[in-house]
DNA sequence: GGTGTCTGCCCC
DNA sequence: ATTCTGC
DNA sequence: GCAGAATGGGCAGACACC
């Protein structure tokens, strides 16, 4: 297949706004495609490579648009063929030698053709479409169900895979990591218990998300996408060695401890991994036979209890409420509200999970702000924020382009315009004069901020058109703030 | 060897 | 990671 | 309700360059 037939319909994905006329237009590229070529088309079409990755960014590709073919002629095999090479450089000279590949590819691709490689190997393919859609499209090609083509892919955890097999004949395997569950936001206790009614409660960790995978003596653990980090996490691979079980999938949390038995900080966590010890919440296959379609309540059961996480099952929202007050107390992010009767809903976050985190907000300034790219073209979005400084002036301690609507950018824009002292490059710096009230989750120590402090997971809540900068808060009290464990 | 830059279906 | 938006 | 898009900080590992 041509990759000018595949950019083709990847501009009419892209110019097309309803999910079915998109599907359609993939489905009918899907029957063009030979067996040989359609897991590549698939993994094209959805913004992925079947390389994963290639040690490829932005810098190199950049460098890598020069000479424009006027014929298309490259086919998505020899595509595929030299981003194999690619992956396959390693050592002393690769970078040049990856340069000198990725050159050669660009010099015989349209421009159209270069600019969809450009995106698709940064990630940004931007049509509107990925693999959520990718399996309508597949589903329809194949004249299946989506809900069969999306299980099976869950298990196959490849799309590719599905496009011609035997659907039917997927199951859950050994070794084969699947899509960890993933939960949605909840305020508090409270919204948890209306949606699920009696639910378990459980601390909630702040680690890295592992899936582990035991048969006898071979252990093999999955990060939250699907990488495998065996070698990473020695503690975790020697604790499940220990268990008294044959075959098993569990799904959990490795967190660091201290001696006290608190909870290290993710940064901390993250720099001694090997020390990492795991937690387990669910379990999703035992001794042969999948528990995926179990209820909640009886696959907590199998679990291993010396490794699950401090846990109640209640319908009462005190006793939930002092739960998370325990939780917090105790070092830990907040908690995970589960519904008992539940399945275990592989990939999705529509499920009957919900995660409940201690939010913290400050009053800060904007510094600066940044143009935005694609649907935040001709916009200033990313934000710089400062924390007043006593001694004068204000201390930066990072970024958010979240929380704000269309209507807010606008508005945003607009204004910091008007404040506008000087550009640099794609940032506007302005007179510090507007106050925004920011949400985060913690504070971490940073090597490139000059307080020595940014940020985590911060949102804009909302302008605060009552406050002056001088009613901003101090880097003093976000000092204090991180003292405190924030 | 020391330092800087780039990359990562990165981890969150 | 979080958030907003179109379908 | 789902899926996609737009973007954050930090860290380790790999390589380039001096």
């Amino acid at each position: 297949m041509l990759l000018s037939s595949l950019v083709s319909t990847s501009s009419q994905v892209a110019a097309t706004s309803g999910r079915l006329a998109k599907i359609t237009l993939l489905a009918d590229l899907l029957k063009q495609a030979g067996p040989d070529e359609i897991a590549l088309a698939i993994a094209y079409l959805s913004g992925t490579i079947r390389q994963s990755k290639i040690g490829v960014g932005w810098a190199t590709l950049n460098k890598a648009k020069s000479y424009v073919a006027t014929t298309p002629r490259l086919t998505i095999q020899e595509v595929d063929a030299t981003l194999e090479k690619i992956a396959m450089t390693a050592g002393k000279g690769s970078a040049t030698e990856k340069q000198r590949l990725l050159s050669d590819l660009f010099s015989r691709a349209t421009a159209e053709e270069q600019d969809f490689l450009f995106r698709l190997l940064t990630g940004e393919l931007r049509q509107g479409a990925l693999e959520g859609i990718m399996v309508e499209a597949v589903a329809k090609a194949r004249d299946l169900p989506a809900s069969e083509v999306r299980r099976a892919t869950m298990l196959a955890g490849n799309l590719g895979a599905v496009a011609s097999g035997d659907v039917a004949s997927f199951k859950v395997e050994l070794f084969r990591p699947i899509k960890p569950m993933l939960a949605k936001t909840a305020t508090d206790v409270d919204e948890a218990l209306a949606e699920l009614g009696p639910a378990s409660f459980e601390y909630k960790l702040d680690g890295i998300r592992i899936q582990v995978h035991k048969r006898g003596a071979e252990v093999r653990v999955y990060s939250r996408t699907l990488n495998d980090i065996t070698g990473e996490v020695p503690q975790v691979v020697a604790s499940v060695k220990g268990l008294k079980v044959g075959e098993v999938i569990l799904d959990g949390e490795a967190i660091v401890l201290s001696a006290d038995g608190r909870p290290l900080r993710f940064q901390e966590t993250m720099k001694g991994l090997g020390s990492a010890v795991p937690f387990f919440f669910d379990i999703l296959y035992s001794d042969g036979a999948s528990l995926l379609d179990q209820p909640y309540s009886a696959r907590t059961k199998l679990l291993p209890e010396a490794h699950r996480p401090p846990h109640i099952v209640t319908a009462d929202a005190n006793a939930a409420r002092s739960f998370f007050d325990a939780a917090i107390a105790a070092g830990q992010e907040g908690l995970m509200a589960k519904g008992l009767e539940s399945k275990y809903d592989a990939g999705r976050r529509g499920g009957a999970w919900f995660k409940i985190k201690k939010a913290n907000t400050l009053d800060l300034v904007v510094l600066a702000a940044e143009w935005g790219h694609g649907r935040r073209h001709g916009r200033l979005s990313n934000l710089h924020l400062g924390a007043r400084d006593p001694n004068g002036g204000f201390v930066m301690l990072g970024k958010t382009f979240k929380g704000l609507s269309d209507e807010l950018l606008e508005w945003q824009t607009q204004q910091l315009l008007e404040k506008e002292v000087k550009r640099e490059g794609h940032i506007v710096y302005v007179r510090p004069e507007l106050v925004v009230e920011i949400a985060f989750n913690g504070l971490q120590d940073s090597p490139h901020y000059p307080g020595g402090l940014a940020l985590r997971f911060a949102r804009v809540i909302r302008y605060r058109d009552d406050k002056k900068p001088e009613d901003a808060d101090t880097i003093e009290t976000v000092r204090k703030l991180h003292g405190t464990g924030a």
